[in-house]
DNA sequence: TTTAATTTTTAGACAAGACTAAAACCTTAA
DNA sequence: TTAAGGTTTTAGTCTTGTCTAAAAATTAAA
């Protein structure tokens, strides 16, 4: 059963909408995800609980099929792949390529994707650390931890931001502090919560609370 | 004045079917290009009217104006660029990059193009041997001979091919003849007109008139 | 030059994906 | 347990791009 592109955005939102949530996901969350009318969202969910990606019960929301998930999870995975390019091979900054990506994912060539992969050299994680599915739906995550809640001394590597806005990004990049960076936790200010970090065994820098409540880390 | 996909694609059939026509293009010829019915055709025929990339006549056909000539010039040199990618980067074979580049082509950002004729080192010719337009739509064209109409000792080099059909060009793969091969004319047989041709001065093979005729090069 | 054949356009329908307005359904608080 | 409030669906409309059938215009032939 093939999908639109409409549709494969709407899987793709509620796929989100789902991951962490343990309930159904509402009309109205889908609405605002997708930046459109609850009316429109019925429409669209009566599409795609015919196709079956999705279990949908008039008035009690949606859930994700497992057909659903595995559909979202080529989208998302030929996004970041498309990412990745942007980013390695065109130089691309991280803030630049999300628009870019969104229209490219939908290009239908399961060889395309394959031979991006190998091009690409297999990468298993996209230019904001997320994660980057197989060809089969599977992810492998592995366990992150934002920096506020690393201890002294403990030693990681960035994999992660929560905050994606081009602003935090243009910071984070001013800081010298990126995807991939090898870090030390060099001490933590107990009344502020602030840090002071070493980066790639060179470079020292200082960040506040917020800030590092949104870098994620693997732990070394 | 932003066009859609299916705009662009209508445009881009025009534009092909003005080359080298001299009087206007009818609402038949573009139904039977685009594989649509004329009474479609007639329907875009004035929207694009209405947007000024064609000067449209009831009943009389259409012309492509300075400014139509110019957008459809610009989604010929996306789709190029992206042939070349994909055989170049990607390894796609000839008869496998047209599709493809037919999805990519419409893709909405200048910077990507920009970026990716940059990482391709500036192509002048697609993996047809046919010329990208730079970005103005400015082509610049080289003389081109069909190589049954070359002399015996002539040199040149293999540019493009008339008949970019799967067979042909698998045939041609098979034979070792491929865009930028160098080739001598060794002999010319008068009885039939096929030809014993030399390329890259190592290799020689024979080739039928019909298929000589399908085959284009610079002489040098 | 008038009729026949062909081409092109118009008219009306349909599907996808969006919207607004109104009706129907849940939930919660009095 | 009923009324109010919020959520969700339905009904009807719009746009884009397609179609078929019929009408209109052009071209060719007698």
């Amino acid at each position: 059963m093939v999908l639109t592109t409409a549709e494969e955005n709407y899987l793709k939102a509620i796929y989100h909408l789902s991951e962490g949530a343990t309930k159904s996901v509402s009309t109205n969350d889908v609405a605002a995800e997708m930046k459109t009318k609850p009316a429109s969202v019925s429409d669209m969910l009566r599409k795609l609980g015919d196709k079956e990606v999705i279990e949908y019960r008039k008035y009690y929301g949606v859930n994700i099929t497992e057909e659903g998930k595995k559909r979202a999870l080529q989208t998302i995975r030929k996004h970041r792949l498309w990412e990745v390019f942007l980013v390695d091979k065109l130089q691309f900054a991280w803030d630049e390529v999300h628009e870019v990506a969104e229209e490219l994912e939908h290009i239908q060539s399961p060889l395309l994707i394959q031979r991006l992969d190998e091009f690409l050299n297999y990468p298993k994680f996209d230019p904001h650390g997320d994660p980057i599915p197989d060809e089969f739906g599977d992810v492998r995550a592995r366990p992150r931890v934002a920096l506020n809640e690393m201890e002294i001394n403990q030693t990681g590597q960035i994999v992660a931001v929560k905050d994606s806005s081009a602003a935090f990004l243009r910071y984070l990049d001013k800081v010298g502090a990126y995807i991939g960076a090898r870090i030390k936790i060099l001490d933590k200010v107990e009344f502020d919560g602030s840090l002071e970090i070493l980066v790639d065994q060179k470079k020292t820098l200082f960040m506040s609370k917020d800030v590092a409540m949104n870098i994620l880390a693997i732990q070394s």
